[in-house]
DNA sequence: AAACCTCGAGCTCC
DNA sequence: CTCGAGGTTT
C-alpha cells in the first residue's frame, strides 16, 4: 500500500468510526454489531502503528468513547473509569503476562479471571452504606448522572449490609448493567405483541434502558448488574482484587459467578477457555474474559499506559457476529413438502468458519425480520454452529434492495401452497411433487432407513429425475439397461449396487416404516409402531383409535399415519413391496430380550464418536439390551455414553449430575450383562 | 410445563 | 454430528 492509500483509508475508517460512536453513545441506534465496530477499530489501530506519522489528536484511537450528551448532568469521576487492552489468543495473552511480569518486577503473581458482561459499565457511588449517585462510564473522566434510572435497578441495593466490620464511608463500586437473555427475550415478546420494535441485542437495550431521560419507563426494563471492582473509596478495602469481589458481594452487590485466582499460566488460560466453553449456555452475554493482578498493591508499579491499566487485560473471545449482504432467497421443497427458505449470503467469515447460508426457517420469520433480498444483515454463529440471522441493517439501504414474495406455488411443480392456520410452514399439496419425490427416495435409502449403500443422495436423485424411479417399490425393480450406460457407473459398482439393494430387503419393519416418510413418523415413533403392531397388514388395518392408543403416539401421529394408510395408492406400495420381497412383519430377533437387565428401563443417550462400534451398533446393543435411547439428555436420562470430541451433551449430563461413562466402561458393563 | 421427537438445516472431516 | 425451531406427548 502507498502512502496516500494508507491516508485515505485512515481518513475513511475514523470518519466511520466516528460515525457509529455517534450512533452509539449519542443517539443509542447503533447499526451495526460491536464485533463490526472493533474490527474497524483494529484496523485503524494497525495502520497507525504502521504509520504513526498519520496519527492525529482527533482520531478515535486518542479518544475513549464519545463525550456524554448534554441530557444528563455531568459528574466527573473521581478515579477516572479506565478502559482495558485486549489480547486475543494464548499467545497474546503469554506476552501480556511476560510484561506484566517485567514491571512488577518478579515472576510469581496472582491472576484472577473474570467474564467481561456485554452492557453498560457503570458507576455506583454509596455513602455510609446508601447509594448516593449512578452514572454511566462517558468518556471514562466525564460520565452522566442516572442515578433515578440506576434505582430501578431490581438487584441493586440502596443500602450496603455489612455482615462484619465497618462499610467503608465513601464506596465507588464499578459495575457492569446488563440484562439477561431470558428477560431480554420476554421484554422482546412483549413488545411485539404492543407492536413495538424490538430490540437488536440485550446490551443495546441496557444501554438505552439506563439512558431514559423518565426513570419510568427504565423501571419497566429488566435491568440488571455485576460489580466487577470499586473506584473511589475513604475507609479500608482488602488489598487483594478476590478479596474485594468478595466483600463487595457480602454487601449485596452481585459480582459475576465463578471467579477464579491462579498463579500458574497454564491454569489461568485453561479458565479463559472455560469461559469460552460456557459461554453458550449463559443467560447474559460476555465477549470475552477479564484477567487482573490480584495484588493491587501492585497495580502503581505496574502502572497505566494512556488509559489502559497494565496490570489488566480483556481475552476477547472470537467474534460470533459479522456482518453480510443478502444476495437471494432461495425456497428448498423438503420431503415433507415443507417449503423451507434460504438465505443466499456474501460469504462472510465469522469466528473462522466461512458462512454461506443461512436458513430462514419459515415465512414469519422473514416477516419478523422484514428482511428483503439485497439487505444487509447481522449473522451469528450462536451455539457454535447453526449462523443465524439476527437482524437486517436499515440504515444500508439503498432502496435497491427488494422484498422477498412468499410463493403462492411450489417453486418446483407449481402446485398449490397451502399453510393450514396456526402451523408454522407451507406445504405443497401435490404428493408426487417431483422435489418431495426426489427427497422421499433419499431418505429411503439413507442409513438410518433402509440403508442401501452405494445408492445415495446424489445417484438416487439421478434415477428420479431420470425417471428410473417413480416409487420407493421401483429401487426393487430397476431397469437397469439405461443404468449400465450411465457415466461414472462401471460394471463393479452396478454389481454392488445391485447387491445391497437385495440385501436392503432384509432390513427390519422399524426402519421400513420409518423409511416411507410418514409425517411424524421418525425412527423412534417407527420403533414403537413396528413392535405394537408387527406387520404392514396389521398396521394397515389398525384404526386411529388403536394407533392412538400405542404408549408414545398420540393423536398427531395417529391422524397422519391413519391419512396416509387411507390413500389407496400407498396401500398398493405396501402390496408392492411386500410382493417383491421386503420384510412387511418383525421376527424374534427383533424383540428385546424378555429377561430384565440392568440396562432395563435405562434412557440412555449417545455423545460423540465412539472407536469401535458405530453409533447405530451402540444403539441396537442398548435397545436389545432393553434400555432406550434418546437424542438429548434431560433430567430423566439416566446415563451418557461419552465418544471423543463430545458436545455440548456432556456438559449438560455434568450439569444435570447425571451419569457419564466412556465407551470402554460401556463395553465392560454390556459384556458383563450378556453373559 | 417438561421431556422428547421430527425434520431440515450447515459445517467439518473423511 | 450437532443445532434449533416447531412440534407432540405425557
Amino acid at each position: 500500500m502507498v502512502d496516500t492509500d494508507v491516508q485515505s483509508r485512515i481518513h475513511e475508517l475514523r470518519e466511520l468510526i466516528n460515525r457509529y460512536n455517534h450512533e452509539y453513545h449519542v443517539l443509542q441506534q447503533p447499526t451495526i454489531p460491536d464485533a463490526e465496530w472493533d474490527r474497524l477499530f483494529h484496523e485503524l489501530k494497525r495502520l497507525e502503528d504502521e504509520n504513526p506519522d498519520f496519527i492525529t489528536a482527533d482520531s478515535p484511537t486518542q479518544t475513549v468513547g464519545a463525550a456524554p450528551s448534554e441530557a444528563f448532568e455531568q459528574v466527573r469521576h473521581e478515579a477516572p473509569m479506565l478502559s482495558l487492552s485486549n489480547v486475543f489468543s494464548r499467545e497474546g495473552l503469554n506476552e501480556w503476562i511476560a510484561r506484566v511480569r517485567r514491571f512488577a518486577g518478579r515472576d510469581e503473581l496472582e491472576f484472577t479471571v473474570e467474564p467481561k458482561i456485554d452492557g453498560v459499565a457503570a458507576s455506583l457511588v454509596y455513602r455510609n452504606g446508601v447509594f448516593d449517585r449512578g452514572a454511566t462510564r462517558g468518556d471514562g473522566m466525564v460520565g452522566e448522572n442516572v442515578t433515578a434510572n440506576m434505582r430501578t435497578i431490581r438487584d441493586l441495593p440502596r443500602t450496603l449490609t455489612s455482615p462484619n466490620g465497618p462499610i467503608p464511608e465513601v464506596l465507588e463500586v464499578r459495575g457492569e448493567v446488563y440484562m439477561r437473555r431470558s428477560e431480554f427475550d420476554l421484554m422482546n415478546e412483549a413488545r411485539e405483541e404492543a407492536a413495538l420494535p424490538r430490540f437488536a441485542n440485550p446490551r443495546n437495550a441496557a444501554s438505552g434502558a439506563l439512558r431514559q431521560l423518565d426513570a419510568r419507563i427504565t423501571a419497566e426494563r429488566p435491568l440488571r448488574i455485576f460489580a466487577y471492582g470499586i473506584g473511589m473509596v475513604v475507609g479500608q478495602i482488602p488489598f487483594k482484587h478476590s478479596d474485594t469481589l468478595a466483600l463487595i458481594r457480602a454487601l449485596g452487590v452481585p459480582t459475576p459467578p465463578d471467579t477464579g485466582v491462579y498463579s500458574d499460566a497454564d491454569e489461568l488460560w485453561a479458565a479463559c477457555e472455560a469461559w469460552l466453553e460456557w459461554r453458550a449456555d449463559l443467560d447474559y452475554e460476555i465477549d470475552g474474559v477479564v484477567i487482573k493482578v490480584n495484588d493491587t498493591r501492585l497495580y502503581p508499579e505496574i502502572g497505566t499506559v494512556a488509559r489502559e491499566p497494565r496490570w489488566a487485560t480483556a481475552f476477547k473471545f472470537p467474534a460470533s457476529q459479522g456482518v453480510t449482504v443478502i444476495e437471494d432467497i432461495e425456497i428448498n421443497v423438503g420431503r415433507t413438502g415443507s417449503l423451507n427458505p434460504l438465505a443466499h449470503l456474501k460469504p462472510v467469515e465469522i469466528g473462522g468458519v466461512t458462512i454461506r447460508r443461512a436458513t430462514l426457517h419459515n415465512q414469519d420469520e422473514i416477516r419478523r425480520l422484514a428482511v428483503k433480498i439485497g439487505d444487509t444483515v447481522v449473522v451469528e454463529r450462536a451455539g457454535d454452529v447453526i449462523p443465524k440471522i439476527v437482524s437486517v441493517v436499515e440504515e444500508n439501504r439503498t432502496g435497491d434492495e427488494h422484498d422477498f414474495i412468499w410463493p403462492e406455488h411450489c417453486p418446483v411443480c407449481g402446485s398449490t401452497v397451502e399453510r393450514v392456520e396456526g402451523e408454522a410452514l407451507s406445504y405443497c399439496v401435490n404428493a408426487s411433487c417431483p422435489a418431495q419425490l426426489r427427497e422421499q427416495i433419499s431418505h429411503f435409502v439413507s442409513r438410518g432407513a433402509m440403508d442401501i449403500e452405494g445408492l445415495g443422495t446424489k445417484l438416487a436423485r439421478r434415477f428420479v429425475d431420470d425417471g428410473l424411479i417413480r416409487s420407493f417399490a421401483d429401487i426393487y425393480r430397476l431397469n437397469w439397461e439405461p443404468i449400465v450406460e450411465m457415466e461414472g457407473l462401471g460394471e463393479k459398482s452396478v454389481e454392488n449396487l445391485k447387491r445391497s439393494i437385495e440385501n436392503s430387503k432384509q432390513r427390519p419393519l422399524a426402519r421400513l416404516l420409518f423409511g416411507l416418510g410418514i409425517r411424524h413418523v421418525g425412527q423412534q415413533t417407527a420403533d414403537l409402531i413396528a413392535a405394537h403392531f408387527g406387520s404392514t397388514d396389521a398396521i394397515a388395518k389398525a384404526t386411529q383409535d388403536e394407533i392412538a392408543a400405542v404408549p408414545g403416539v398420540g393423536k398427531v401421529i395417529a391422524q397422519s399415519l391413519s391419512d396416509w394408510n387411507a390413500e389407496e395408492r400407498n396401500q398398493l406400495l405396501l402390496n408392492d413391496l411386500k410382493q417383491l420381497g421386503l420384510r412387511t412383519e418383525i421376527d424374534e430377533s427383533e424383540r428385546q430380550s424378555t429377561t430384565p437387565t440392568e440396562w432395563t428401563g435405562l434412557t440412555v443417550v449417545l455423545t460423540g464418536r465412539l472407536e469401535t462400534l458405530s453409533r447405530g451398533d451402540a444403539e441396537g446393543l442398548l435397545k436389545k439390551a432393553g434400555a432406550r435411547t434418546s437424542s438429548s439428555v434431560s433430567r430423566k436420562t439416566d446415563l451418557v455414553i461419552v465418544g471423543d470430541d463430545a458436545g455440548s451433551k456432556a456438559d449438560k449430563a455434568r450439569d444435570y449430575g447425571v451419569e457419564t461413562i466412556d465407551e470402554q466402561e460401556f463395553l465392560r458393563r454390556m459384556k458383563m450383562d450378556t453373559d
